[in-house]
RNA sequence: UCCUCAAUAGCUCAGUCGGUAGAGCAUGCGGCUGUUAACCGCAGGGUCGUAAGUUCGAGUCUUACUUGAGGAGCCA
């Protein structure tokens, strides 16, 4: 007799009839009558349930009719093909045990809940449809990540989670500390003395891995981090997550148009990839959650992504007639409703926008020669956003210290990323890649929280 | 942090003009020989988010607070 898994009964569609076969589960409903009755089973392995055909032969078979959703079992029996219209192939059992009951207080019916509720019970959510769909999903565009940087010879860094810089600039951070909090030590002028602490310094969870693993660029070429980053924003949207992860690849002799040929392939490859390997989710999401996503997705595999420069996005925002709620005006950052309308009006797919004013960019970013623009990237897509940001770093010595004067940084902070600068410094970029924004777009989820197994926003941490 | 909306049974919701609590699903029990969110019958299940106020009387009106959602800002 074989242990099997669901997903190997379907992926060898009828392969298996006739023979006597056992697999184990969760209920996800039961159908029963009076001589004989239907399970459907989920075994974790595959999107789809298997149907189980019981009947009053078996010895436990009262109890079996009774039983309640969510319950694990252990089931051998002959496949045998279904007369059933909906399913190819069911199992019919000769021996069920029960593994594990469920109370009938469990609290997924088979109907379906909202996602505010299923957020209430993270714990049981990912045994729903859509859930198992996601987070099935979220591994296969992990995987894919690594293997698309791993064939292309990147090696991948694993920048600290602790930090010691405290001026990354992206954001605010966590603090880090083992100093008592009742009672923390403290200086001649009464301020808190972190020489003590732990690292003594000062010390924040990462907000970006960015400046470190571009020293390993600098020595391995090309090189990328994935891993989760921390921002203590008090931020309240579908999109911003206190917790998240981030993918940023980063490559030595290579300047702005390397960086938007690198990531677009790597989006197209990630969702080839996906629809290779989860065609069932992925038509379960374009059914129920996003009726066009998958048109959608096919559309960008195939086509090419606009790159327009920041000026040039402006004047066509300016001609469009749009009445916007934020002004265009050259010199402020581009509004939420701007790149939308940029994205998902006049494009309708994913647009790279480019060369941004100075003053609203970051330090390490390569000034232009108009010397008022830097050579930086935004890919936005429709429906979710910004997914990546980045940028031709600046690697003139005289140029980055300049910059980081006007913008009133303090040198001594960066000296190990000065450094870089004066030891063989090359042109180079690299970029930022929400991977919980890629998985909205992917999967046409429309809340973060959808997307990360135990999400932490603010005042949420239950899980 | 700002703006808007919401909170009634385990879940999803209805509740008229202010007059004293309803449905479907779920759960329990019973029925049913091929079901597909099975179907049919019966039953149990409520401090209407919290606190105060107006009123003879508040799920319903007012205020504050709490929680959640959507949008904005910040960003990925």
């Amino acid at each position: 007799m074989k242990d099997m898994t669901i997903k190997q009964m379907y992926r060898q569609d009828g392969h298996f009839v006739n023979e006597k076969i056992s697999v184990s589960g969760w209920v996800r409903t039961v159908r029963a009558s009076k001589n004989f009755g239907f399970i459907e089973l989920n075994d974790g392995s595959f999107f789809k349930n298997l149907q189980v055909v019981f009947d009053e032969n078996l010895e436990n078979f009262k109890e079996l009719a009774k039983l309640t959703v969510g319950s694990s079992l252990r089931i051998s029996g002959i496949v045998v093909e279904s007369p059933g219209a909906k399913q190819p192939f069911e199992l019919k059992a000769d021996s069920i045990e029960i593994e594990g009951h469920s109370t009938s207080d469990y609290p997924l019916q088979k109907k379906s809940h909202s996602f505010e509720f299923l957020r209430t019970i993270a714990h049981l959510r990912p045994r729903t449809n859509t859930f198992s769909a996601v987070f099935r999903v979220r591994s296969l565009v992990a995987f894919a990540i690594h293997r698309f940087f791993q064939e292309r010879g990147f090696v991948y860094v694993h920048t600290p989670i602790i930090t010691g810089s405290d001026a990354e600039g992206a954001g605010e951070m966590f603090r880090v500390t083992t100093l008592d909090m009742e009672n923390p030590p403290r200086n001649e002028e009464g301020k808190i003395d972190t020489s003590r602490d732990f690292f003594g310094k000062e010390s924040n969870l990462t907000v970006s891995g960015q400046l470190n693993v571009e020293t390993y660029c600098m020595a391995f070429r090309n090189v990328y981090t994935f891993g989760p980053t921390f921002r203590a924003e008090n931020s309240n949207t579908t999109k911003h997550a206190a917790e998240f992860w981030m993918i940023e690849p980063e490559i030595a002799f290579a300047d702005l148009d390397d960086y938007m040929d690198l990531a677009e392939d790597m989006l197209k490859y990630i969702i080839a990839y996906v629809l290779e390997n989860a065609p069932e989710e992925m038509e379960f999401f374009n059914k129920f959650i996003d009726t066009t996503l998958l048109e959608r997705l096919n559309n960008v595999a195939s086509s090419d992504f606009v790159r327009v420069t920041y000026t040039e996005a402006l004047e066509l925002l300016r001609k469009s007639g749009e009445q916007f709620e934020y002004p265009i005006d050259w010199g402020s950052d581009l509004q939420t409703e701007h790149e939308r309308y940029l994205t998902e009006k006049i494009f309708q797919k994913p647009v790279f926008v480019t060369n941004y004013p100075k003053d609203i960019k970051s330090f390490y970013m390569r000034l232009n020669d108009d010397n008022k623009t830097v050579a930086c990237a935004d890919l936005l897509v429709p429906g979710v956003g910004e997914i990546i940001g980045g940028s031709q770093r600046e690697e003139r010595l005289d140029v980055i210290e300049a910059i980081m004067k006007e913008k009133g940084l303090n040198q001594e902070d960066y000296w190990w990323y000065l450094d870089l600068r004066k030891y063989g410094g090359t042109k180079h970029a690299g970029y930022g890649l929400g991977f919980e924004r890629a998985i909205m777009y992917i999967t046409g989820m429309a809340n973060i929280r959808d997307v990360i197994p135990f999400p932490r926003t603010v005042k949420t941490a239950e899980f």
